[in-house]
DNA sequence: GTGAAAGCGCTAACAG
DNA sequence: CTGTTAGCGCTTTCAC
């Protein structure tokens, strides 16, 4: 460090002293005696600075230890780099895992998040979508299993790249990305099939508020309504209260009733936790005495003893792809398809065995 | 809509209609015939205001659906209303639920979280940590698992609220919360001697960079110490090579090869699914022959069968407290104590029963 | 009670 | 290559 500039840095010590100590552009324009333009330049490498100007400014910077305030750029450059993420619980693995997956591909691009809950309730979505305009988010991904009619409305005025992952829904109208859901459950049902299971009890719920199952749902169970109609074996089909543990646990009391049932088939990782979770409680063997498949292939579901049979929804890639769709979009690049289609897979494990 | 607000109206929507739609606070002044500084006033409710005008203020705003910039606002005010939350990785359930805790009273309070993951890496820890800075987030709270040597620096040149929550020590530079990890292991101990255990084995693991315990580590092990002296029983005590359910799974095989063995106390939850689930593969009897229990209770602790016999640390409220103290911070009010302990619980569940 | 004007920290023409 | 200048959209004195 050469006097005249140890001694500028001192002069800013004493300058910056008494306030606020964060610096600004302004000061290292002043430390390395050139324009904020130039400084701009450096940091942006927006413009060519000559080799010796660079050096110093560089020096300044590091000696202040100066960094650029992004709130200040992005008033000027309407980039905000954040994208909100609106979730309805980050509290559920499958949500946490599609959060993952968002944000570290969001990283990579730079680009920041902003999470905001809902515990699914419509008001608070809307709200949060709102709020995130204000912030200038660029983009929103909205993990969503509520029906939610002004969402139309909400996302006319937000007007940039929003991807919709509705577990209730597949609609044209917003980019989505989900696995073949028909195709899925068509699979693990000839699966049991192919086990031996002839009467395999398929568990599903309701939504509550239409008190009908909602498109993804629909198609899950037609799915296993082809399987089984293939080999014209009976369909049997439950509808439990919710799609939790508990409610698992609660169903599976009324599906055994029915002795003949070799296996259970659920929409969900959770309803299939519920199953054996009762199953276990009344001594009734799984997989050996009844078999259970689940759905979705969530962290628990191969903790479990017996570890469980499931679908394996890529929940990752599902989040990665969205924001991946969404950092195109904002990149000007060419958005073809708006619903994308990710290959699923059959997890055979030892809830489910051949029948003897 | 009287003529001459409709046709403002109109000409405010040929004058938008060909750039970018999104209105400014300027645009609201002009149809509202007012200056920018009495819509300031209006959307603050800073000063007063005549209700005519604040009337006709409203008027516009509702109609060209004007809200405001937070960004700019943030430059201005200085207040981002963003508080960075950096975790190792969300899809830990325990993160996930602190995060919760956090996201919920951020809300409260109106603000919202910048979230970014670290993978336990120390070089993303510092990068994210900087981020944060340059984005103007008023606070952070770092949850980590790391030794992170550059911390102080770090922390030193942010100089805003700041929460460190790491799980591998305690120390007095930074706010910290956790349970009283010593007590939770001495009276889990204690438990497990009043169902008739005499030889109970500790299970923990050392971390791995310094290959010795970590602070956390070594108050919950002379808990478990402690407790067993008293009885003038034999410390048992075993290390294993990490602290997931793997490591868990693995150690249980050393473990049980001390046939005298009828209880494992692990220092997280993992760790005592991994060795349920050893002993489940292996077709021993958990909680007849040996029980098992945790340290933790997180989800899955009672999904599992058996139910897991743990110690409850509330990870919600380890969130909750350390945003709530950051907004404390933040609002200038004071802020006594730095190492803030939230009581535990011990949950007796069926993983663990009385010697016979 | 209201408006004019300055400025938050930065980028981006525009000259030179 | 570098500096000057005009804003980004908003809040906040300071006059009136």
């Amino acid at each position: 460090m050469r006097f005249d500039e140890y001694n500028y840095f001192n002069i800013y010590l004493i300058y910056k002293g008494g306030e606020n100590m964060t610096s600004t552009i302004k000061d290292v324009a002043r430390l390395a005696g050139v324009s904020i333009s130039t400084v701009s330049r450096v940091i942006n490498n927006s413009k060519p600075v000559s080799p010796e100007i660079r050096q110093k400014v560089m020096k300044v910077i590091e000696e202040i230890n100066y960094k650029p305030n992004e709130i200040a750029r992005s008033l000027v450059t309407k980039k905000s780099s954040l994208i909100g993420i609106i979730v309805t619980d980050i509290g559920n693995s499958y949500v946490a895992e599609m959060v993952r997956g968002i944000e570290e591909i969001a990283k990579m691009y730079n680009y920041d998040i902003i999470l905001c809950s809902t515990y699914s309730d419509k008001e608070t979505e809307c709200k949060n979508i709102q709020l995130l305009k204000r912030k200038q988010v660029e983009g929103i991904i909205l993990i969503s299993d509520i029906i939610n009619d002004r969402i139309d409305e909400l996302i006319k005025e937000y007007d940039n790249p929003f991807v919709y992952l509705n577990r209730l829904y597949h609609q044209t109208k917003y980019s989505t990305v989900s696995i073949d859901n028909y195709n899925a459950a068509y699979e693990m049902t000839k699966y049991l099939i192919s086990l031996g299971h002839m009467n395999i009890a398929y568990l599903t719920a309701k939504e509550k508020q239409l008190k009908e199952l909602t498109t993804i749902e629909t198609e899950k169970l037609e799915g296993y309504k082809k399987a089984v109609r293939e080999e014209l074996y009976e369909e049997i089909i439950h509808f439990s209260k919710g799609k939790n543990i508990k409610s698992g646990y609660n169903a599976a009391n009324e599906i055994i009733a029915r002795d003949n049932i070799t296996a259970i088939f659920t929409s969900c990782d959770d309803l299939a936790i519920g199953a054996i979770n009762y199953l276990y409680d009344n001594n009734i063997n799984v997989p050996h005495q009844i078999s259970v498949a689940g759905y979705g292939d969530i962290g628990t579901a191969s903790i479990l003893r017996p570890k469980l049979t499931t679908i394996d929804e890529p929940f990752y890639d599902i989040g990665a792809v969205a924001i991946r769709r969404i950092i195109k979009e904002l990149k000007g690049e060419k958005v073809d398809f708006d619903e994308i289609t990710l290959p699923f897979r059959i997890q055979r494990r030892s809830s489910c065995v051949e029948i003897k």
